[in-house]
DNA sequence: ACCATTTTTGAACACTGTTCAAATTATGAC
DNA sequence: GTCATAATTTGAACAGTGTTCAAAAATGGT
C-alpha cells in the first residue's frame, strides 16, 4: 500500500497507544512505515500538523446532543470527552497542544463555544471547561503512567463533580 | 563569580524572559555563562529540574492573604498569580510543567489546597482553579508571542470572572 | 608542598525536526 | 509499447538537542 496521510496517521496514533508521546518520533514513524523520514513531510506540513490532525480524529467521534438543555449538553460532553480520551495514552497532551496551535479546528470547541453561547454564559467559559477536563485527565494519565495502571473507562465522580462545578459556575453568573 | 544553582537559575530566567522557552537549552545556558554544558549537571539533576526551580522562583513572591474568607483568598491568589505571571514570558507553560511533575514542592498549590480544605471545598477544586488560571494566561502569552504585544499587567475582567466562576461552582457545591 | 575534595572540561552517545536536489515510480496520451 | 509529465520517495545533510563520564583543573586545608 502507498504512503498517505491516512496510514501515516494510522501508524502514529499505534505509536503513541504503545509507546508514548516521546517516542513518537518522525523518524521513528518513518521507520515503522519502512519509508524515509523525508517523504513524511510530503503528506504531512510538519510535526505539530500530524499531531493536530491526531487529536482531531480523537475527538472525531464525540456527538453533541442537539435538543438539550445547557446543563445537560456539558455533562454530556464531559463525560464522552472522558470516555474518549481517558483510555488513550497522553491523549490529553495531545489535544491540549492542538487547542493551543488550532482552537478553531477543534469541531469539540466549536460546539462547546455555541452551546455557551446559546445560554449566554461567556465564550471564555467553553475553553475553560474543555482546559479542566484536559487538565484532569492529563493529570491521571500522568499518574497512570506512572503507577502501570490504567485510567478508568467510565468518569470517576470526581471528574463529574468538577466539571459540573465549574459550569455551574458559570450558569450561575 | 564561580558557578551555582543560584547564577545558573539568574541566567535561565534570563534567557527565557529574552529569548523564549524553545531557545533555553542546557547549551545556550552553558554558553551564556561561559561554561561547558557538563559543568551544569554538577549543580542541576537536569532539565526538567530547572524548570521546576524556575517555576517555583516566579511564583515565590506571591503572598497567600491569612485570617480572610475563602472567595477572598482565592480572590488575590488569581489576582496575584496573573501579576506575577503575566509578563514572563511563557511562564504559564513552565509553571504548568512543574505542576505536572512535582506538584508537591509548588507553594502556591500547597497554600490553595489548604484554603480549599479549610471551606470544605474538594481538594480537587485547588488544581482545578490552578489550572484555569494557567490555562488562560498561557493563551493570552501565545497570543501577545504572536501578535508582538504585551500581556496587560492587570487581570483584565475577563480573566477575574471566569476563575471566580469556577470558584463559585466549587463553593456552592 | 602535598593531599583531598570540589568543580569543570572534552568528547562522545544517541538522538531530534526539517529541507531539498536528485532519483525513482506512476499515470495518462498517443 | 513508448514517451513525457506529474507524483512520490530517497539520501544526505544541516543544525541542533539532553545527558553521561573519565580525566583534568582549580580550590582549600594542613
Amino acid at each position: 500500500m502507498a504512503l498517505s496521510r491516512e496510514k501515516i496517521l494510522d501508524t502514529a496514533f499505534a505509536l503513541l497507544t504503545q509507546y508514548g508521546l516521546a517516542d513518537l518520533s518522525m523518524r521513528r514513524l518513518a521507520s515503522e512505515l519502512e519509508v524515509a523520514p523525508g517523504a513524511l513531510y510530503y503528506h504531512v506540513k510538519n510535526k505539530q500538523e500530524l499531531l493536530t490532525h491526531l487529536a482531531s480524529r480523537m475527538l472525531a467521534p464525540i456527538e453533541f446532543p442537539q435538543d438539550a438543555s445547557t446543563a445537560a449538553a456539558l455533562t454530556s460532553a464531559a463525560d464522552q470527552v472522558y470516555r474518549q480520551l481517558a483510555g488513550i495514552r497522553e491523549s490529553a497532551e495531545v489535544v491540549r497542544l492542538a487547542v493551543a496551535l488550532h482552537p478553531e479546528r477543534l469541531e469539540l470547541l466549536s460546539a462547546l463555544t455555541i452551546t455557551c453561547h446559546k445560554a449566554q454564559v461567556p465564550q471564555l467559559a467553553a475553553k475553560t471547561l474543555l482546559h479542566s477536563m484536559l487538565s484532569f485527565i492529563e493529570e491521571e494519565q500522568t499518574r497512570a503512567t506512572s503507577t502501570g495502571t490504567e485510567a478508568a473507562a467510565q468518569p470517576p465522580a470526581s471528574y463529574c463533580d468538577a466539571i459540573s462545578a465549574v459550569a455551574r459556575g458559570f450558569l450561575a453568573a
